[in-house]
DNA sequence: AAGGTTGCCAACCGCCTCGAT
DNA sequence: GATCGAGGCGGTTGGCAACCT
């Protein structure tokens, strides 16, 4: 027996919005707030809306300062860095940009910004496969629990290979300054952007200059570098420090790092690592062609690697490296991705060690 | 010009988490 | 501690527009 719908779903108007629903809604909120109730909101204001509809509508069209298309280099800078450290956490990503909407950075990921960093031969059938298994698979597969789980890891794992693959052309460019691929964002705090809670609304408040702003002025990256006042508050934000917590989430990672010293996170007090150099090889990678196109003569290569590697991406293989690093009690519901990720860095490093001694 | 393909994006679906009871 | 319900999230879909052949 399946959960009850949240609205009655026959008498629930779908699709596209229109405008004088718009308006309903707006108006509602402006004046009276969301109520903290979003399921009875549509009832209350006459909408046949599903109250999570209204919620989505609000958030990601009506809200004030809502920014729609146009992102900047800074804004792809961004994201991929945060993609790459922490996957597909579009809302964590979201909240780095003000005015930025989760489904809307999702959207640009997957229509442009993935295609601009992985080139267009991941449309190859190969990397079709490999990328979207579950989609290749026939439809009676779907219709098995079992397959779908297994679909479902397999999906996982490809938004983990994405990273990978992403990790791999930057180390490509930046050469191998570390053992340890996933640790290039970690390395470089100039990357990380600012955790916040509580979105723009905290941007608001809080002068403190944002992940752009920071990523915007290399330049500046020394003295992120020698602050290790700043370094905690600094450090990547990690999925499930968002979720509610009496402790300071930073606090909880910083010990996770500091307990940590043998994979790769370095403190950026002890980093002598060139994040100048490595902004710069970042942004040459999103924006020319070049410099990652040696990486390409590579990548068909790589891609078989991959494939035969792939079986080592089951979450049942992948130990959490959380666990035993003092995060497990912290961070109890670590999410997938998080095993799926350090199966990846082994099988990185693994790739890497392989790679660099063609 | 017409049909097919691809790209984009708003919206939906279903699962998960968490607070309230 | 168990259950319930709302909110939140990420993945997916459907429809429209632009582009291609």
């Amino acid at each position: 027996m399946g959960r009850a719908p949240c609205c009655d779903k026959a008498n629930v108007k779908k699709g596209p919005w229109s405008a004088e629903e718009d308006a309903k809604l707006k108006a509602y909120i402006e004046e009276h707030g969301t109520g903290g109730n979003w399921i009875a909101l549509p009832h209350k204001i006459g909408l046949k809306r599903c109250g999570k509809s209204c919620r989505l509508r609000w958030l990601n069209y009506l809200r004030p300062n809502i920014k729609h298309g146009g992102f900047t280099e800074e804004e792809d800078q961004i994201i991929c860095n945060l993609y790459i450290s922490i996957g597909s956490r579009w809302s964590i990503i979201a909240a780095q940009l003000p005015g930025r909407t989760d489904n809307d950075i999702k959207n640009y990921w997957n229509t442009r910004l993935k295609k601009k960093l992985l080139g267009k031969r991941r449309d190859s059938s190969q990397s079709r496969r490999l990328l979207h298994p579950n989609q290749a698979s026939s439809n009676e597969d779907a219709a098995h629990g079992e397959m779908k789980d297994e679909a479902r890891s397999q999906t996982l794992s490809a938004s983990a290979l994405e990273r990978m693959q992403l990790h791999m052309q930057l180390q490509g460019l930046c050469g191998s300054t570390t053992n340890y691929p996933f640790s290039f964002y970690y390395n470089n705090p100039a990357l990380w952007p600012k955790y916040h809670p509580l979105g723009d609304r905290v941007f608001q408040n809080q002068p403190a200059p944002t992940a752009a702003q920071t990523l915007a002025r290399p330049q500046d990256s020394n003295e992120t570098l020698i602050d290790s006042t700043h370094q905690s508050a600094a450090f990547p934000m990690q999925p499930e420090m968002i979720s509610k917590s009496s402790t300071s989430a930073a606090d909880v990672i910083q010990e996770g790092i500091d307990h940590s010293p043998a994979l790769g996170f370095h403190s950026p007090s002890s980093s002598n690592f060139d994040s100048v150099g490595l902004h710069a090889d970042l942004q040459s990678l999103l924006y020319c062609k070049n410099n990652y196109s040696s990486f390409l003569g590579h990548e068909e290569q790589q891609l078989g690697e991959l494939s035969s590697c792939k079986e080592l991406y089951t979450e049942k293989e992948s130990s959490n490296w959380f666990a035993g690093n003092g995060f497990e009690d912290k961070l109890p519901s670590m999410g997938c991705w998080d095993s799926a990720l350090h199966s990846d860095s082994l099988m990185v490093q693994d790739y890497s060690m392989r790679y660099e001694d063609l």
